[in-house]
DNA sequence: ATGGTTGCACGGCAA
């Protein structure tokens, strides 16, 4: 038994109908987790992911931007949505599914100055991350099995961006975001699940400006979006795969899915 | 060095 999850950052749900379908039928994913779904709880097309067989849909969504939700063919156990620096702006969507915690985050994007004392949107985002950090550290316990998902729009390695030297003062990859993301990952001694099957300094991107006349033959990409496992999980990890074939999938997001792959306890995989 | 595109919602923002 296996449960496969699925990250992606859709850029309005609304519009990735289609993509959603090819998703679930080349990947059957038992859960896929959105971001950017731009659209509110009201207006989600749940009934378009239930067509899917994703019968179990947490949605946390506002008018027009953010927003994040989780499909699941198994049911959902429990649903929270937590929120950060003062702000209602659904962002993270905590579910259990098959006895794991799953925590579907959308880290702001920061801006374009990365000064957070110049730039607001940069100091959101520094925040933003602190905040995780210190409430992971506290409340929760690397024992327990839990996935960390999502957009945290931050590049932290050489490799998982096209150029180091050239991006070393462009949000997403600035010295202080990648030392925040580290925290960030230290918090539970979180493990990347993908970086585990496919190391530095092996190049792996997950989204692509759609501002490049050929996204491909530039290859001009960041790896923003991640999959981590804590400790108790780190022995079940089986595959993961980027998608990155859904980057031509028209009308595109300018994110692709990442995928992940465990290794279930029989007992934990029930009904559907 | 600059501008390049997309989505929401229909005018600028946000990314």
């Amino acid at each position: 038994m296996t449960l496969t999850v699925v990250t992606w950052n859709v850029n309005s749900i609304r519009l990735r109908t289609e993509q959603l379908a090819r998703l679930s039928a080349e990947l059957r994913p038992d859960v896929i987790c959105l971001q950017e779904t731009k659209v509110t709880d009201a207006l989600f097309p749940r009934d378009a992911m239930v067509a899917l067989g994703y019968r179990h849909v947490a949605a946390h969504g506002m008018k027009g931007y953010n927003g994040v939700a989780v499909l699941s063919r198994l049911p959902i156990e429990a649903i929270g949505t937590p929120h950060w620096c003062g702000r209602q702006d659904c962002r993270h969507l905590v579910v259990t599914i098959a006895g794991i915690e799953i925590h579907c985050v959308y880290v702001p994007s920061g801006g374009d100055v990365p000064d957070p004392a110049a730039n607001p949107k940069f100091a959101h985002k520094l925040q933003f991350l602190r905040e995780l950090t210190d409430w992971y550290a506290r409340t929760c316990d690397p024992a327990r099995p839990l996935v960390l998902v999502g957009d945290l729009n931050v590049a932290p390695l050489e490799s998982d961006v096209w150029s180091h030297r050239q991006l070393l003062k462009v949000v997403s990859h600035t010295p202080v975001e990648v030392e925040a993301l580290g925290a960030l990952a230290a918090s539970l001694d979180w493990v990347d699940a993908v970086r585990h099957f496919v190391p530095a300094p092996q190049r792996l991107y997950t989204w692509w400006s759609y501002r490049a006349a050929d996204w491909a033959k530039s290859d001009r990409g960041r790896r923003l979006d991640h999959v981590w496992v804590t400790p108790a999980l780190k022995g079940r990890l089986i595959a993961a795969r980027v998608v990155r074939e859904a980057r031509n999938w028209q009308p595109p997001s300018d994110h692709v899915p990442v995928a992940v792959t465990l290794a279930m306890p029989k007992t934990q995989v029930t009904s559907r």
